[in-house]
DNA sequence: AGTCGCCACGAAG
DNA sequence: CTTCGTGGCGACT
């Protein structure tokens, strides 16, 4: 069971429309939180996976998450090939938020 | 309940 | 590059 704050990131993340991503800091302030982390650690556990597309949760600098070692059972060339059928082109691993950036309007 | 460690980050040095 | 700040959660005590 989710905690609230939990359910604050993934009920953001998931009104984050096709072609579009978001940051974790964009949704961390969206939620009166000044800590990024608390927001990542949420997606990673991701209890609404595939429903909360954490591949469109991205960091500041439009960099894919880290993935250290385990996951939700996703993988960075799995969320890429996604993020590239929503229309999402990369350049050398980076994603231009300035084409792409979604700030829950 | 208190403490400690962990975390997909960010900013600053 | 490294280190610290930061907020929240899980596990352990």
């Amino acid at each position: 069971m989710p905690t609230e704050f939990e359910m604050r990131v993934y009920e953001l993340t998931r009104r984050i429309p096709e072609g579009k991503v978001s940051t974790y800091k964009a949704i961390a302030e969206k939620l009166g939180c000044r800590s990024y982390r608390a927001v990542g650690q949420a997606l990673r556990k991701n209890p609404f996976a595939p429903d909360v597309p954490c591949h469109r949760v991205v960091g500041a600098d439009g960099k894919l998450c880290g993935f250290k070692g385990k996951s939700t059972g996703f993988t960075l060339q799995e969320k890429r090939k996604m993020l590239e059928r929503e229309g999402i082109r990369m350049e050398e691993g980076s994603i231009s938020l300035e084409r792409y950036f979604y700030a829950f309007l």
